[in-house]
DNA sequence: TATGAATGAGCGTTCATTCAT
DNA sequence: TATGAATGAACGCTCATTCAT
């Protein structure tokens, strides 16, 4: 195997390991030393990847944002409708926070908690774009509601993390009846009442 | 003062310590000995009033908890109109989070972070009761989605998380007009359509 | 036994095992768990008596500075006549660096290593004034050349470092007698020739 | 350029490099992968040289050490007469000191400080013979006191090291005239009174 | 000969917790 | 009840050294 694929084995075995024992633990109760453990390396070569563990949590942070972002954009052609483009973006967010809940959680612990540096929280917004060009559109057509961003933001996607904790925590499964419920609820409460 | 009175202001002073230190810094970067420091007492006096720092973080996340609650239904009746009901439910809870920011962001820490025993985590729950309640006579009356609480808790009060978390960031301030929007968009997302 | 006495205690210990460990190791290679060891404490006690490592090792240098210096100067007057005054300081010093090997060596490697802070080296050097009148009233005198300080200390107080040194390294002993060549030689280095 | 040359370049280029930086940072505050940065070359590469940290920093000693004797006594005929020959020695050393600093305080550190091994500093002292024999011809011929080589050199040699840290420390600048005044006293410590 | 990636051991320091008072 | 001194265990991180190439 060439040197330079085994050196980006070795970062993403880091990554990977930060994501699930930071869920597990949180910041600041996973040390270094476990984390090297579970990615097979040293604790020193950690800092061959990684400036620090900050810059770690920061990397891995900015990582899982952008495999988030390319997930939920994957399909979505700018051109589309803007029902049919949200419900396109919402259906692909969904998939991926209760499909990919490792790092969905993730997520959410970082945008909870004062561990992500505000240059790297910054850098992962950027991603979200093409969602809020959508909105603009759609708010030019009188199709979505002229709200703030942050407020369609916080009804249209946000509750998809509630949700993806709440099943994570066991307390409740959401099928694909339920989703189709949640994506109306979250299409009312953005879509212009006619 | 009676000698119980200075045991409950001790107590009650190490609370307060504990939610800003850990709003600033999160649980694992908050010693002890700076929650002593902050509540005016030595460190040894914590574990006078709390088991371990696990226990102290626990009774915070209670107390902070039923503040909530008790601020969320204070001037709620159980025989008001539904929608009546939810509006007013619903202001407070805004009024809250907005307002006792430092409160709420502690709250929206401890749900999104392996920081709360289970236990305590549930214990917590259980005083939102009066609002399934509402929302359960709301779904037979037929003016509210016939939908998981889960979800109803999802599109009606955890957007309010999101924004207070965002304002927090200094990203955006939501002024009265934002929150009447806000509003609209919750009880859209949940109320029945006609 | 009270409890600022063992606390005094314990910060003489660290500053004793300090010097020893120190003395054969150099700084760097001087671990704090050795010197907690020897001081029959733990590692964490250190930081209770000093902030860090680098303040250990100034405030010992400071320590022993003055040490040196009351010993110098214990039985000298300042009215003395300046041969006698010069010969009491010298065979003090003499004396110390020769019995209080261990502490002289201590200064000496601090004095030649970039191990001690600046602002602790010139805390350390005041103390040494009295001599210093004491050549400047030699001069004005007609006794002691007219050089400057420095070059008085290089010839007439600093070749007993050297001699230490050496002694330490067992190359060879100063006795009585040597002390006393040792001492005109010095003396010869410095006085006015007639 | 000779294969040969290349490593002897390389060679000089980690032990300049050890000189320069355990004079700023002490021996043990020198990583090898600096003293390796330094020199241009791979850390790896320093063991082809050297067997170890240690022996990097024995054979620099003696380097310098073998530099400093062979400039002393450049000029130096062995049947001069005792005080021509003191002094050529004498101003050689003086030169050395105060103008190769650098090297001059590099063998201060290693001579106070447990930093090279005994069996290397032996070796380093060898070289001083020359001037060991012209006292001893002093001696002889009674133009020089009847004193122990490490009396001599600690009167006659070493305060020249004091006065190159002092000035090294900017507290003071030798000029031509100090030279002089401070050779007239270290050959008054020395030499037979009249 | 020369390298840079890799590492185990060990460093300085912190902290939740205890204990004598 | 209240304390502050004390601590063992564990942390993030560094570094002399090695090894595959």
């Amino acid at each position: 195997m060439a040197k330079l694929q085994k050196s980006i084995d070795k970062r993403n075995a880091l990554v990977k390991a930060t994501i699930e024992l930071v869920n597990n633990n949180g910041f600041h109760a996973t040390p270094m030393s476990k984390i090297a453990k579970m990615a097979n390396v040293s604790p020193a070569t950690i800092y061959l990847y990684f400036e620090n563990k900050q810059d770690l949590v920061n990397q891995t942070y900015i990582d899982v944002k952008a495999e988030y972002t390319n997930y939920a954009f994957a399909d979505f052609d700018p051109n589309m409708p803007i029902e049919e483009g949200f419900e396109m973006i919402w259906k692909r967010i969904a998939d991926f926070k209760l499909n990919e809940c490792e790092h969905a959680m993730f997520l959410a612990q970082c945008d909870n908690t004062p561990m992500i540096d505000e240059e790297s929280r910054q850098e992962g917004i950027k991603h979200l774009q093409p969602l809020l060009d959508l909105w603009e559109r759609g708010k030019k057509e009188g199709v979505i509601k002229p709200l703030s961003d942050y407020i369609l933001y916080a009804y249209a996607i946000n509750p998809l993390s509630f949700l993806m904790m709440t099943q994570k925590r066991g307390s409740f499964t959401l099928d694909k009846a339920h989703l189709e419920e949640a994506y109306q609820s979250a299409w009312s409460s953005i879509k212009m009442c006619k």
